[in-house]
RNA sequence: GUCCCCGUCGUCUAGGGGUCUAGGACACCGGGUUUUCAUCCCGGCAACAGGGGUUCGAAUCCCCUCGGGGAUGCCA
């Protein structure tokens, strides 16, 4: 079995795209099939070299390895479409002398005035074939007008088309309803999706086409194309696209949809490949966190539901916790080290700092969170958040910031202050539990949440851990 | 407009005629553990889009309505 993922290299991978090739993998795995890495880049001006990269980069983070493809050759390339222009011409060749295609002269904005009337009229835009059964002498004056002709693929009425889909079940379709004919070959030589991907798919032998639904209405041109050239059709699985929280398409105004840059917000690849692995199914278990063998074993196509998914960014990033935290410290230490280098350029990578990730990493959620999880620990006077401030306002901070202030001028001092003080402070107080806590918190690191005071204080040092103390009394208390 | 797909808690889903007073997970709320945060544990909230059939019986089958999505490109 072949299966393949065809991304076009307009831009970064997209977490759709994502889940598309993710699913292949599985597919892949589970039936041992041969991967196919095909780049779709017949839209020349969009397509770059740098997007192709960056895809492949990508692919390659979220371990998803493919046996063919531009980067590593196979035995039916090339791999990139802009490199098969020849192979094209053939079947184009082929089509036109079989009467099954023919070139049309009719210009963009003569098609356009034609959709716009179709529209005006609440009609379905139909090309109505006016350029099918042109003279030789008509095509010459067209010619002499400078006119370049596109290729039509000629849509016969009346044929049923139907599509035994693994996701969507039987699928038909009827060839009146598909636009008449349409454009196979743009008038400047170079072939169109729709054209191209079946006669891909076919040559490259691929057996199983998993692709988003977005394609379903497409493929009956392409089964119709097939039947022209008197080539097989391969399986297809069309799965339910992704969508934002206000389910329409999801967009970069939803939240982040590129692949790259939930790794730079170090995100890790097991989770984001876990989270859009199971995005419309689930295990028998009902099991959520799920390592890739298991999510092979138990994966098949037709279990995968028939409905849209809404993106949760908000799961993912639960998922990703849980993996981050499942993480040996030395792993998680790798993860986080280049976004506090980052942030504090003047840290020195030595045990102070490995005690300090290691105190602090249980809050992360994901790796880029470390930097403001880390960063109670710089400074002289914290940063204080709204809700700490407004707990060292009341009675019970005051009274905290008070007691502690004059603990630092009489008993406590650098030898005791990390072990002694919190206790001092409850028996002079009779505060305890959250109201000794909280503040005491608030007031030493300027938030209410964080790792445990008592692995904190050591870790601040004294001095900075009194300058807080005198911040929080000048501003506070005085 | 036309064609195609889809419709179970806010979200991802389990469910394929009786075992469904509809199960799990995320989120949310409450409680417990932690002298504090997070973790963890326990509990709670919350759904079969609506209407007709078929049937002894329908979340499950059929039809209609409504709602959502996609396609309708010399984009992919």
């Amino acid at each position: 079995m072949r299966v393949r993922f065809a991304p076009s290299p307009t831009g970064f991978l997209h977490v759709g795209n994502a889940r598309t090739a993710v699913l292949n993998f599985l597919f892949k795995k589970k039936y041992n099939a041969t991967y196919i890495l095909r780049i779709e880049d017949t839209d020349m001006e969009r397509s770059t070299k740098e997007s192709e990269e960056s895809i492949l980069n990508d692919l390659k983070w979220l371990g998803i390895q493919w046996d063919e493809g531009p980067d590593c050759g196979g035995n039916y390339g090339p791999y990139r479409q802009s490199e098969r222009f020849d192979i094209y011409r053939e079947y184009t060749e082929k089509l036109l002398h079989g009467g099954h295609a023919y070139h049309c002269y009719c210009t963009q904005e003569e098609l356009d005035a034609q959709r716009q009337k179709a529209a005006a009229a609440n009609k379905p835009f139909v090309y109505p074939g006016t350029c099918r059964n042109l003279t030789l002498e008509q095509k010459k004056a067209f010619e002499s007008q400078g006119r370049k002709p596109t290729v039509r693929f000629k849509v016969k009425d009346g044929i049923t088309l139907s599509i035994n889909d693994q996701i969507k079940g039987n699928v038909v379709f009827n060839s009146e309803n598909i636009g008449g004919d349409f454009i196979i070959v743009r008038s400047d030589g170079v072939p169109v999706y729709n054209y191209i991907v079946i006669i891909d798919d076919t040559l490259m032998n691929v057996t199983h086409v998993i692709r988003g639904e977005d394609h379903l209405p497409n493929t009956p041109k392409q089964m119709l194309i097939a039947m022209a050239l008197g080539l097989p059709v391969p399986v297809y699985a069309h799965m339910p696209l992704l969508l934002g929280p206000d389910r329409t398409k999801l967009s970069k105004r939803h939240g982040i949809t590129s692949v790259a840059v939930y790794r730079e917000q170090g995100y890790l690849p097991q989770a984001l490949f876990n989270y859009l692995a199971l995005l419309g199914w689930t295990l028998e278990s009902g099991e959520e966190i799920v390592p890739v063998e298991k999510l092979v074993a138990e994966f098949e196509l037709p279990k995968i539901g028939k409905s849209s998914a809404i993106f949760d960014f908000q799961k993912l990033k639960w998922m990703n916790s849980v993996y981050l935290r499942n993480l040996p410290f030395d792993k998680a230490f790798e993860l986080f080290y280049p976004y506090i280098e980052k942030a504090y350029p003047t840290v020195s990578n030595n045990e102070w700092l490995t005690q300090v990730v290691d105190t602090v990493r249980g809050n992360c959620e994901i790796a880029s969170d470390i930097v403001k999880e880390i960063s109670i620990f710089f400074g002289d006077t914290a940063e204080f958040e709204e809700d700490a401030e407004n707990m060292l306002a009341t009675p019970e901070g005051k009274t905290i910031i008070q007691t502690a202030y004059e603990l630092i001028h009489s008993t406590i001092n650098e030898s005791n202050y990390s072990t002694e003080t919190l206790n001092t402070i409850k028996q002079k107080t009779g505060l305890k539990g959250k109201m000794l806590f909280m503040p005491f918190r608030a007031m030493v690191t300027g938030r209410l949440h964080g790792p445990e005071l008592d692995k904190i204080l050591p870790l601040l040092g004294y001095e900075r851990f009194t300058k807080r103390i005198e911040y929080c009394h000048q501003r506070f208390v005085k």
